[in-house]
Order: structure tokens, then sequence, then C-alpha cells
RNA sequence: GAGCCACUAGCUCAGUUGGCAGAGCACCGGACUUUUAAUCCGGGUGUCCGGGGUUCGAAUCCCUGGUGGCUCACCA
């Protein structure tokens, strides 16, 4: 396209601001210098010519983009940018003579190549003496202001690639997002298990109780789910075999968003043949402990202003116990109107008829997470809320089930697996029962899976873990928002 | 879905009791050959989130709509 033409920016302040870039990148062209073309063989990143900068002689080349302009007449200095850091750029009008002219038509924000011997200057600042230089990006707009940055939550999610460039706290939480995953890989595959994807889209969404979305096949006229959970699949695998898997996949789940909850988050999901939910409760806390030392040097954590402490052994509480640290006794309810009376006597909402297991649940989101600052294996948990974990053997109203909750945040879930077809049939059936009670969160029946069952499931351990809700604990990042890279957002209206 | 709060220049933010729309950075013009939040001189570039109302006069008060944040509800 020709430089006369552009797209108008939304008003006529920013206009100006955009104009003069253009410009400045009609005189490139008038020129003859292609400002989104170059060769950008670059020999060193940012950090590596600062590191360097004593011990080479010879010229370096390196890319990036500008991030500040200091002109001083006949030189400029300028601060180049790339994934590893800033490198300082000097250039000369007695190095560059008539070249010195195109150095007046860079803009902040543009993406540059340059060549030249690395010195340092009177203040010992590494640099780059520019021989040779060529613009490879125009940047069209103005960048946010360099020292706040952009702090404009909703701005900064929009446009995310700005927020990166200017904000370098949300630049290194999303390096350390896709280390920490990087990670977890390496753990797990170090333990023999076998990474595996299984579908998004199915016809039935189960292996957790959430409402899911909903979306359509043409060609099969077919309605599809999205899934809310790897759960079911995976076991069928552990039927199949595969006796250690896992997968590390976006679910979806049609519920409400808040500084814990995006519809679409990262899920770890692991299975483990002739384990339980004791090893599961090891395999969680050495991972987590594994994941903090090697990502940020130290098994204790800052999260929210609190030092949190992820070494082994965590602290095991069992659900009645820490109910009855609440002065909750579980044991002296006769049914499940003595539940919800209790709650109502403590002040706690819960939906009517609701069990005494969705009641247990509901006491310990509002008394006793919040005060579980260090990591706890809550265990325990009762079985009408937990239709695919196997039942307490002393205590069949409770299953080998247990949630880490770390900086009062529930990370994960897990239990000794269900693996009598049809015990997990009457279990499916319960649900369906309370489906029918108005409950469409409630698991769904899935008949092949117990079909699978039905083959044979070996005595197993399952986890998941939010892996989003990791990473926040790992960033120190208060909102689930800054752990993922495009959160969802409502659309902008065209032409407000 | 409910309550509270916020929205002013490209960005970060002031704006008093209702009385001419402001600052820093960015940007434009000028000076400047080792600066680094460069400095110095000059320039304010605006749908005060949108719409309506009260008023001689509204960024400011009222109503309404939008978006976001926080708290709750649901969930991991």
């Amino acid at each position: 396209m020709r430089g006369g033409l552009m797209r108008l920016p939304a008003n006529e302040s920013e206009s100006d601001l955009v104009k003069a870039r253009y410009d400045n990148l009609e005189k490139l062209r008038e020129r003859g210098i292609r400002p989104y073309e170059g060769d950008v063989q670059a020999t060193h990143t940012a950090d590596e010519v600062s590191e360097k900068v004593d011990s080479i002689d010879e010229e370096v080349s390196t890319a990036g983009r500008i991030l500040a302009v200091r002109s001083h007449g006949k030189i400029t200095f300028m601060d180049l940018m790339d994934r590893s850091g800033e490198i300082q750029l000097y250039f000369a009008h007695d190095d560059l003579q008539d070249d010195y002219e195109v150095v007046d038509l860079l803009d902040i924000g543009d993406l540059i190549w340059v060549a030249g011997k690395p010195f340092r200057t009177r203040t010992e600042e590494p640099t780059v003496r520019v021989a040779d230089f060529d613009i490879v990006g125009k940047c069209l707009h103005p960048l946010p202001e360099k020292w706040h940055g952009l702090t404009d939550e909703d701005l900064r999610y929009r446009q995310r690639y700005v927020d990166l460039v200017v904000n370098e706290d949300a630049f290194d939480t999303h390096v350390t997002r896709s280390k920490i995953v990087s990670e977890m890989r390496k753990f797990l595959e170090e333990r023999d298990f076998l990474e595996v994807e299984t579908p998004v889209m199915s016809t039935l969404a189960g292996g957790a109780t959430a409402r899911p979305f909903i979306t359509y096949h043409n060609a099969l006229d077919m309605r599809l789910y999205l899934r809310i959970a790897t759960e079911l699949y995976l076991k069928r695998l552990i039927v199949g075999g595969f006796e250690r898997v896992f997968e590390i996949g976006k679910v979806f789940r049609n519920e409400g968003i808040s500084t814990q909850h995006n519809p679409e988050y990262t899920l770890l999901e692991l299975y483990q043949a002739y384990s339980d939910y004791e090893g599961m409760m090891g395999l969680t806390e050495d991972m987590v402990a594994h994941l903090a030392e090697t990502i940020t040097g130290s098994t204790e954590v800052e999260y929210d202003g609190e030092m949190i402490d992820l070494s082994p052994p965590w602290r095991r509480l069992r659900v009645v116990d820490a109910l009855a640290g609440e002065g909750v006794d579980v044991s002296a309810w006769q049914d499940d109107e003595d539940a919800r009376a209790e709650a109502e006597r403590l002040g706690v909402e819960v939906e009517s008829g609701v069990s005494r297991g969705k009641v247990m649940e509901k006491l310990l989101d509002r008394l006793v997470l919040p005060d579980l600052v260090q990591p706890t294996f809550l265990m325990d948990y009762p079985v009408d809320i937990s239709p695919l974990a196997k039942r307490k053997d002393n205590e069949p109203e409770f299953t080998y089930r247990f949630e880490p909750v770390v900086g009062c945040m529930e990370i994960g879930n897990a239990f000794s697996e269900l693996n009598d077809p049809h015990e997990q049939r009457r279990r499916f059936e319960q649900q369906l029962e309370q489906r029918a009670r108005g409950d469409d969160e409630a698991h769904v029946m899935d008949e092949d899976f117990i079909k699978a069952l039905e083959y044979g499931m070996p005595p197993t351990g399952g986890l998941g873990i939010g892996v989003d809700r990791l990473v926040m604990l790992l960033t120190d990042s208060q909102s689930i928002r800054e752990v993922i890279l495009f959160p969802l957002l409502r659309p902008l209206e065209e032409g407000g």
C-alpha cells in the first residue's frame, strides 16, 4: 500500500501522533529504505552484548525494539529491547555520515537491526557503537509512557501485545508460566508418565460437576460439548494399559468470571495405576516444591504478602476435623435438613434442597479456606459430591479424595479412583437424581465409561492441578487474568 | 446475577464550593558529539466514557446506558 493510505484512529489527537509516524515511514521510503524488510541475522542478544562487552573486539549485530531515544544533535543514544533485556545504542554523525539523517526518522517502538562494536561509555554503560543499521518494522502507534507503563487493566488485557512490550513484570510472568509448564512435563516424564491428548469436543461433558459450553457439528447434525475435564478419557487409557498418563490442556466451564476463574483454563490431570490418594499427596507436594525450587530458586515463596513454605510434607487436615475446628459437628447431622439448618445458623447461604455434602463443601469454602495460607491437604470429602472417587473402607460416607490448598486457593483435586463399575453406575444414578432435582451441574451418565471399567481398571490415583492457579502462586499474581495471556473479555462495541 | 467504586490529552494522573480544560512523559519546532527518567527554549494536541436532565453556566449535581475493578453468588 502507499504511505498516504491509512486507517484513521478513533480520535483526532492520536491521529496527529500516528500521522507523524506515517510521515516518517514515507520519508524512509523516499530514501529507498524498505521499512518492513531487512536481513536480520543477529549474532547476539541484548544481554549477551552487555555480558561480553569487555571481551568482544569484533563487530556484533543485534535486533529489537526501540524503547527510548536521547538525541544530542550529532549523536543519539537509544535503548534497544529484545527478549533477553536491553542494550544501549550509540549513533554518531561521524560514523554514519549521510545515514545519520535516517536516525531522526526512527520512532520509539520501531524494530531495528544494528551492527557495530560494543564499548563502554564514560559512565560504563555497555553500548553498541552503531556502524550499520536497518529498520525492519515500523511502529505506527505511540507506546505508553516509559516508566508508568500501561496500567489500565482492561487495555492491558485487550492489547496484551502492548502490555508485554512496556510492562516487564507482565512479560516475566508469562515467561515464568511457560517455564513452569515445561518443568511440569519434565518432572512427570522423569517419573515415566506419558503425555496424551484427548478430545476437547464430545457428546458428553463429564469428569467434573460444572456447566459445559455447547457447540454444534454441521455435517453430523450433532450437538457437541466442550470438555469440562479430561478425567474420563484418561481413565479409559488407564484401562488400556498406559498406567501412567497425563494431559495438560484447556477445559471450559460455563461459569462466572472472577480473580480466580476464567471460563477456559488450563488443567493438568494425571493418573497413576497402582497408586492411590496417598501417592497423589506425595506426588503433589513433591512436584509443587520442585517447581518452586526450580522456577523461583526456593521452596519458600511470597504470595499476597505472606511467606509460604512449600517444602514437604504438607499439613493434612480431614474435612470433618477442619469443620470441627469451626465448631461444626458433622456427625450430629441426622439428615440433609440438619446440615442446611447448621449452615443457616452460621450465616452461610446455601441453596434449598442441597445435600449434606454440598453444605460441608460450602462451609469449607466460607469458614476454613480463608485461613489456609500454608499448603494443606483437605482430605476425605463426602461421597455425594465425589461421584468418581473411591469410598473409604471404614467411613463409607466419605471418600479417598483431597484438595490441595495453598494461599487460600484450591489448586487441585485428587482421589483414589473408583474402579468398581457397579458402584460407578450407582454413583452416576445418584447424580442423575440430583440433576432431576434441578442441579444442572450434577454429573451425567456415561455408559461407555462404565463399560470401560467393566473391562477392569487397576487401582489408580488421580490428580488434577489448576495450572493457572499454580502459576499465580509462583508469580505472586492476585488475579488469574495476570497469568492468562488473553483472558476472556466482553467485546468492545463498534462505534461506541 | 446483586452491591460499591472508577472512567479527564497517545500514556500516567491533578482538577478546590458548579465559573476560561491542567501537569509530567510522549509528540511537533529549535539548540546540543558520551547521554541514560538527558538537558535547555518554544508549542496543548481534548467527544472530560455515551445519552438525557437541572442550571445563567456542568468534568463537577441528578437520571440513564456502556466498559472495567472490587466484594458477594457459582465454580477449580
